[in-house]
DNA sequence: ATGAAAGCGCTAACAC
DNA sequence: GTGTTAGCGCTTTCAT
């Protein structure tokens, strides 16, 4: 049954040492997987590690080896919000359970906009191994110049040119708009709206761009666009103000779904049916989608993947192994109701 | 790849002190705010930890002091999609908020239900000086052991009494749920359904008592009852299941936002309006209630303030200050079109 | 393959 | 008030 958990000490490399009769570099080089110990020796720490309940003191193996073992989760501090969007959420649940797997700890570091050098300072002050910075936000920008002293990996591609050389993973987000719009042309949609996202945020720039190369390859109008900030709210006002221009309007694309279940909400309130009267996609595949009524078509992300693939990435960065500046990641075309009769 | 990574050589305290002109000692104490020191010294060191740019070694610290200024923030595995309820969501960022106005840090652990001894190891082993659980889960009963050995706080009451003596944040939920359940029946409704949240959570169990209470008080039966995880897609399960009763309803309530979204398509479905047929409220206060149609009457919960609560609780605790075992937070009614027309 | 010794950067008594 | 002296628990050359 339960067994009584003795308050004692937590006990130390040198413990270890005594009880296996061998000195602390041999348990060093067990606890740290040597393969220059006799397994003889090796499994006599072990053992005394067991039974001893042994674990390495994080301060100070991080003191003596120069490495702190902690990779920092940078949110931006008006996107802590972050969390009440299903896609970060998601690329954060992935990023975790990744690095649960292996010895580094996640540090979440809410990066305040009004002190953005208290960040800086601590990231640059040693205190992490690397960091992963988790928004579209193009108040960003400023982590990106760490990449040239700590490793970096940004979750979507960085907004602004400066930022190049960063490392990062993404989807193809102009490739996707285009396939899904492509797919309400396919339906015989003709006056095809955009809902974009944020024009300061790659998101929002890439899938607009997708939309406008679609609509133009099949020789449709690309002038029916309005921006919201990808909340559902602003997704319903943008849809409202698109109806209000009192020009016809068979389908429309947003950015995501959160815009896109409010589009619908808009919608509805006109008396217009879904896909009777519009079609609507959407853009992430994350739950607004799939219970929306009807639910939404979408281009489905692989957002935990793609957490994990940034973890990955940057546990792979601060071991000095080579890799590639950019991981695209694949999305797929969800086709539901909310498009097809 | 040649892209190298220079770390910046970070300044020591020492040098700090050779700069100002003093011993490391003074150093440390001005670092650590101690009132000993004469003001002329202090201001000397805070210039050379100005100019050098000079960030404590936090392993150095942790080590010297044996404290590690770290909180772990524990995530049981399955409720890594904690992240995809709002409510969570915004606990978490609450605690996040509050902590980077300290000297801790927040580590997020994700602790795996297959292995629950690697994270009390994790936790005991001198990683962390507390634990903030979030969680309403029936698992996490074993990090409630903790709590003699390492300060815990969690989000929420403990569901056994084996947990008794746990520090924690949370709300009258057997209250809030009477309340907007009374509130249905002031309104005249006679058939109000519940749908439950997990009975192996106290916020399961306590909403079901609350709207229990408000039933019997009010002469009304209270045998309408379905079960859901707290997710919209049950939510809306149980409402069929509900409906397909063929018993008469003319009111629901939901123990949480999500699910009563869910119900709120189930009732569409089947072409019942709401809330003339049938009148809808949730609990949470999230979007799920604020972006649904109609928008949900609930009880809204300060889910960032919950968080806070937490981790200032975490915090005094850990410094050794009197607190209070439990802190409860308001509850608000917020009306809205799903329950009057 | 293994041990001895020298710190990693900081705090914490204890003197002065 | 301020400096001195020891370590905190571990990794890491460098011998052996």
């Amino acid at each position: 049954m339960t067994s009584e958990i003795t308050p004692t000490a937590a006990p130390t490399l040198e413990e270890v040492a005594a009880l296996a009769g061998v000195s602390r570099s041999t348990v060093s080089r067990v606890v740290n997987n040597s393969p220059h110990v006799k397994a003889e020796a090796a499994s006599a720490v072990q053992r005394a590690i067991d039974t001893l309940g042994y674990v390495p003191n994080r301060a100070a193996r991080s003191l003596a080896s120069r490495k702190t073992q902690v990779v920092a989760l940078v949110v931006p501090e008006s996107t802590a919000k972050v969390f009440a969007d299903p896609f970060f959420a998601s690329v954060v649940q992935g990023a975790a359970l990744y690095l649960s797997e292996t010895e580094y700890t996640l540090n979440m570091v809410i990066a305040s906009e009004a002190t953005p050098e208290k960040t800086r300072r601590y990231l640059l002050g040693g205190n992490v191994d690397g960091a992963l910075v988790v928004s579209h936000h193009s108040g960003d920008h400023s982590y990106a110049r760490l990449g040239s002293t700590l490793p970096v990996v940004f979750g979507g591609r960085p907004l602004s040119a400066e930022e190049d050389g960063s490392y990062f993973v993404d989807v193809d987000n102009v490739a996707a708009a285009r396939m899904v719009t492509q797919h309400l042309v396919d339906l015989g949609r003709q006056d095809i709206a955009l809902i974009a996202g944020r024009q300061d945020m790659p998101a929002g720039v890439d899938r607009l761009e997708g939309w406008r190369q679609a609509m133009r390859g099949a020789g449709l109008h690309d002038d029916m666009v309005e921006v919201g900030d990808f909340s559902p709210r602003h997704g319903a006002e943008a849809m409202r103000r698109l109806l209000d221009r009192g020009l016809p309007i068979d389908a429309v694309f947003a950015s995501n779904d959160q815009m896109a279940a409010g589009a619908l909400s808009a919608l509805r309130e006109r008396g217009l049916s879904v896909p009777g009267d519009v079609a609507v996609a959407g853009f992430d595949g994350d739950y607004f989608g799939e219970t929306s009524d009807p639910p939404l078509t979408t281009v489905m992300q692989p957002s935990t993947a793609l957490g994990q693939a940034m973890a990955e990435m940057l546990v792979r960065l601060i071991a000095g192994e080579p890799v590639e500046r950019v991981t695209m990641m694949p999305t797929e075309l969800v086709v539901r109701a909310s498009t097809t009769a």
